[in-house]
DNA sequence: CTTAAATTTTAATAATTATTAAAAATATTA
DNA sequence: TAATATTTTTAATAATTATTAAAATTTAAG
């Protein structure tokens, strides 16, 4: 059992349901056949930077910080899908025309969409510059934009 | 000594400093003249929806859940100076006209900033409205703006 | 003001979480 | 592959945090 995949299913359980303790999400993994004691998911929490918070109905649970501050991916998707205009692509370079004015807002919503095989971006007024690290991956990063416009 | 009067210290306690456990926070507000019990602490920390996590210098550390996800308040806020193009008011009303397509964008950024005296904002296209309690309230929403915009 | 109700705090402790040291598992190098 | 180094995990426990029940304080009502 890798300790990524046990990551992954940590994330995924805690935006499924509530998790209020460590021991909980233990029982949780148990259950999806994953053995681990409570000193290692404690160790998991801290490298996923997971926090434990008041939750709405009043309990404890824990949540990324980004559920704990909740909407602001969904937000950023939205100002994203609202300036583009066109994506086009040339060696390993996506160049997006936006609206006016909308090419930094653009490059912020892409920074944040966490996208690996982007090195970096670039923005001017309504030009954003996206330089990927392969050619090969340029479809790849493609199709996550399109994700993202509706 | 009032229990606001200590949360807000507590905000500021560690906005300010690296407070890794409730036991130094207690140190720190003793220093302040504040006695309380470890307890207090971690139910003003419960109320306050604070959260612990790693911090980048490796320590845990206590934060507000916005300073744990740290850079979309700064994010946002470029989002808002660079599309606003005016800004008007009318009774209890504030409308800020914005560069094309900018509005929800704006709208976004403004609720974002956590403006009390803000009932409610509605986005068009290059128009927002900013619904406001009370029309004595406006000047102090304004200001606000003002605040991010440069 | 006095009494009663509600809220807040403390002291004590239960519950939870983080860490230590040793063991196990993985990865690296020759 | 064997030997060595590195990383990860567990078991045990130290450290930290949350909660309980009682006491103190504050607030509200007569």
């Amino acid at each position: 059992m890798k300790k990524y995949t046990r990551q992954t299913k940590i994330l995924e359980l805690i935006s499924k349901s509530e998790i209020e303790t460590q021991e909980e999400l233990a029982e949780a993994l148990k259950n999806m056949g994953i053995d681990v004691t409570q000193a290692t998911i404690s160790r998991d929490i801290k490298e996923l930077r997971l926090v434990k918070v008041m939750s709405k109905s009043g309990k404890y649970k824990y949540a990324t910080i980004s559920q704990s501050q909740e909407g602001i991916t969904d937000r950023l998707n939205k100002i994203f899908e609202n300036s583009v205009v066109s994506i086009d692509n040339a060696m390993n370079m996506i160049i997006i025309k936006t609206i006016p004015g909308a090419a930094q807002i653009c490059a912020s919503a892409i920074d944040f969409m966490g996208i690996e095989e982007i090195v970096g971006t670039l923005a001017g007024d309504d030009n954003v510059f996206v330089a990927v690290r392969k050619i090969e991956q340029v479809d790849k990063v493609l199709q996550e934009f399109k994700k993202n416009i509706r």
